[in-house]
DNA sequence: AAGATATAAGACTCTTTAATCTTAAATTAT
DNA sequence: ATAATTTAAGATTAAAGAGTCTTATATCTT
């Protein structure tokens, strides 16, 4: 998997997130229902979502009536923001084989396409918001 | 990562394979020179030639002067090959996000996206042989 | 103030991948 | 034949990722 599954969570739950948000009234959308519309453990969701509010990406809020909201508007959310949280920005930065000592001065002649591609994976999530996603009439389901 | 480690190695190994294979002779490799180069545990190494031995993709020949070879020239042998029995076709073939119901029809906006990237990935294993990476001035240090 | 509801934090377990270790089988050289 | 060498096969251990469970803390409602 090129994303871990934590952070293709991260990334569903901040969607679902989005599409429940209801601009006026701004109401907190609680875990619990989160989970249960992922069909994901509970806790699970909590521990993953806990980074995207210590990264004040989404706001939470405890007690009842409590749950979390996007910190910002989800047009500004990018999607390499959540992925810089969860998974950091390794897979967009390290080499497809790994050989060590090879310089850009000799590299291998994978490296210049690999570091094009892995550029343009990274433009790609950069380039996408939240609201993007979102957007559409696609039906968001997203159980698994 | 994008490849398993194992992965890695296997593509580490056979490159190291190619460059020492002596065309006239076509002695045997032993795996602990290998695994000695590669800085990595002989048994492991070992598990991992298997498979590509069992893919006919090397041969192996047991007893003192035994070892690895490739099965066929190096000019033949694509990197995709070795991906394929080492890790699947997975890489190139899952979505990034997951999402289960979204169908051809109605996509998220990045299914296109993502498609065309992780075919150009493919397409990029597809075009490279062991002959490609082993050929160059570059000097080959495989060590970890 | 008390009880209910909800996230936070951390310990714990399960699964997969990575790595090691042990024993078996094949082959060569003496 | 026997000993040495080398891959094959499989059991075992270690580490990382994924997922669960328990306890603490904050907040609302009554
Ligand atoms: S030259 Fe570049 S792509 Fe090739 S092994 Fe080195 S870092 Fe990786
Ligand atoms: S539409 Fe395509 S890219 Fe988007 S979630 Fe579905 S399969 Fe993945």
């Amino acid at each position: 998997m090129f994303l871990s599954k934590s952070c293709v969570y991260a990334i569903r739950a901040a969607l679902l997130v989005t599409s429940r948000t209801n601009k006026r009234t701004r109401d907190f959308i609680p875990l619990q229902e989160i989970a249960a519309e992922l069909n994901l453990s509970f806790h699970f969701l909590t521990k993953i979502l806990q980074q995207l509010t210590q990264a004040k990406i989404m706001e939470s809020f405890r007690g009842p009536r409590g749950g979390v909201l996007l910190a910002k508007p989800a047009s500004s959310v990018y999607l390499i923001d959540i992925i810089k949280v969860v998974d950091g920005m390794g897979a967009f930065e390290d080499c497809v084989l790994g050989l060590p000592d090879c310089s850009e001065k000799a590299p291998c002649p994978l490296h210049r396409e690999w570091k094009k591609r892995r550029q343009e994976l990274r433009k790609m999530f950069e380039r996408y918001t939240l609201a993007d996603l979102a957007r559409g009439k696609r039906v968001l389901n997203l159980k698994n």
